[in-house]
DNA sequence: TATTGTTATACTCTATAACTATA
DNA sequence: TATAGTTATAGAGTATAACAATA
């Protein structure tokens, strides 16, 4: 186990932030499968949980393409969790929302992902724990 | 600035998981997109890169089935990226190596990837980035 | 003219099931 | 029999370019 040890002594905060972001995308692709779901159209679920939102910006939320979008939005509506509806105020646009299972799904989805993560996390002295999301919010407040 | 500052505050360790992973798949498509490959096609190259690995090694690093893996690999190949080398000791089981080419652009993109995201990590002062990164590797190292 | 969203097209990624060759 | 890898097939994700409708 000594190179073990060495390699968590040398390893760089970038090198952290690969391991992590893996660990994170495992997760919520496992998550995400045992709704019978992949895990864009997981994340497409939560950008429009809270309120209804445009093509457009939902595209810049998933860092797509509008017309990558198109097909991703039909196949979660074609399952019956979005919906989309015409935006009244500006007839080119639509708003996407969520239907009631949808929002079913996911708050399932997020708490089985934040269960698990806060789980994963409990491997961390509680000092250290709170201290760590404490600096991973700073880290992603300033890429804002 | 309040709703900010609030969610700051409000964020949980899973929360402060999910984010930071984005950032860092974001990043990882952009290094991958600016040498013409796609992520999948990168974290293929970095896991081959230290040592020839059979295809059902990688699969699993990969977290893919066998089947999805030898596409991946015949257009990363196509690209003269990476070679398959027959194993000489199991005539079934074939070596994933990489070529030079292969070496230079892995080298490139972690170091481009490396990079930015110390960059991202320069919003912590030096003492509070050294301590996220202990952090991360007792989180990773845990999960091993 | 600029913007919102869709369509058409071409690849890439992925899983499941069935298969070949070797161990 | 079990394992390593491939093939066949089907569906999902994505980008680029061209388009329609509205602002």
């Amino acid at each position: 186990m000594e190179a073990r040890a060495e390699s968590i002594a040398t390893m760089s905060v970038a090198d952290a932030l690969v391991r992590v972001s893996h660990l994170v995308d495992r997760v919520f692709a496992d998550v995400a499968r045992q709704h019978g779901l992949t895990p864009q159209q997981v994340h497409l679920l939560c950008v429009v949980t809270e309120r209804p939102v445009g093509m457009t910006e939902i595209a810049s939320s998933l860092g797509l393409e509008k017309s990558s979008l198109t097909g991703l939005v039909d196949r979660v509506e074609r399952r019956g969790l979005i919906t989309r509806a015409r935006d009244s105020h500006d007839r080119r646009a639509c708003l996407v929302g969520v239907s009631d299972t949808g929002a079913r799904v996911s708050r399932e989805c997020h708490r089985e992902v934040v269960d698990r993560l806060e789980a994963l996390a409990d491997a961390l002295p509680p000092d250290d724990k709170e201290r760590f999301a404490s600096l991973v919010a700073h880290l992603v407040e300033s890429e804002r």
